[in-house]
DNA sequence: TGTAGTGTATTATACGGGTAATACACATCG
DNA sequence: CGATGTGTATTACCCGTATAATACACTACA
């Protein structure tokens, strides 16, 4: 479990946003144990509380699910983990869209940007 | 002056991330007289002390200048001036970069997404 | 059986960011 | 001269977030 915190966003968006990240990958499998809410909390030293709302606002979502008291689970309604995935990249290509757009900057300049940073991140190992 | 505001980030900034969108599409000019604070403030319809925070922060990035107590003007140095749009692309795009890479979305995929979402958003006027 | 670990819920507190309210000094201009 | 508009500064308040401290019901398991 790593997660890198930033300041702007609240610490439960950001563990959402990880858990997420983990579903999209494919590392997090359906039906798959997580971290109970002390556990997670221990390991990211967050408070149990913010772990327990992350948690929760996940089940809300449906992209966890809790059976009695046991640790929850990634759901495991492959409609749900499909769209995780096309959320996220849509999010980001939504924003990255409006960002570009706003200041004029012209599609082949945007996709060269887009090619060159993507490969020298590459390189670097930022995966 | 049309500034539509999200509720995540705070005014001012968004404020200032206004600026410098008119500022790289060249909306805004060298040595350009801006609405004073107060007129800012009743424009947008935000307190007064919101648009003195992002114009004091738009002063110390060097983005403003302000002589005596008149109306603050658009800086004449081109450096800047150029810089300001280098940098809104570039932190566009590393975010975006970064948000793609980190669920392993193939180059590919993120040059087409960002190919159709584009001319989409082109068509239906969002510029 | 009983202990430890689970999810869940409630209440209180502290802190910081953002905003609001107000005041001051100065200069321009009618 | 006085009023208005400018930049600037100080203080205070609101609210979301995060944390802390408990409490309760349930269950797996030694």
């Amino acid at each position: 479990m790593n997660v890198k915190f930033n300041n702007r966003d609240p610490v439960y968006v950001q563990v959402i946003r990880h858990f997420k990240e983990q579903i999209a990958k494919g590392v997090l499998e359906p039906g798959q144990e997580i971290p109970s809410r002390r556990e997670l909390a221990n390991q990211l030293k967050i408070n149990p509380n913010t772990a327990q709302r992350a948690y929760k606002e996940m089940e809300e979502q449906g992209l966890i699910y809790t059976e009695g008291n046991l640790p929850s689970k990634i759901t495991k309604d492959e409609l749900v983990l499909k769209g995780v995935r096309k959320e996220l990249i849509m999010e980001a290509v939504e924003t990255f869209i409006y960002s570009v757009q706003s200041i004029q900057v012209p599609l082949e300049e945007v996709l060269d940007l887009v090619t060159e940073k993507y490969q020298k991140s590459q390189e670097e190992g930022n995966v």
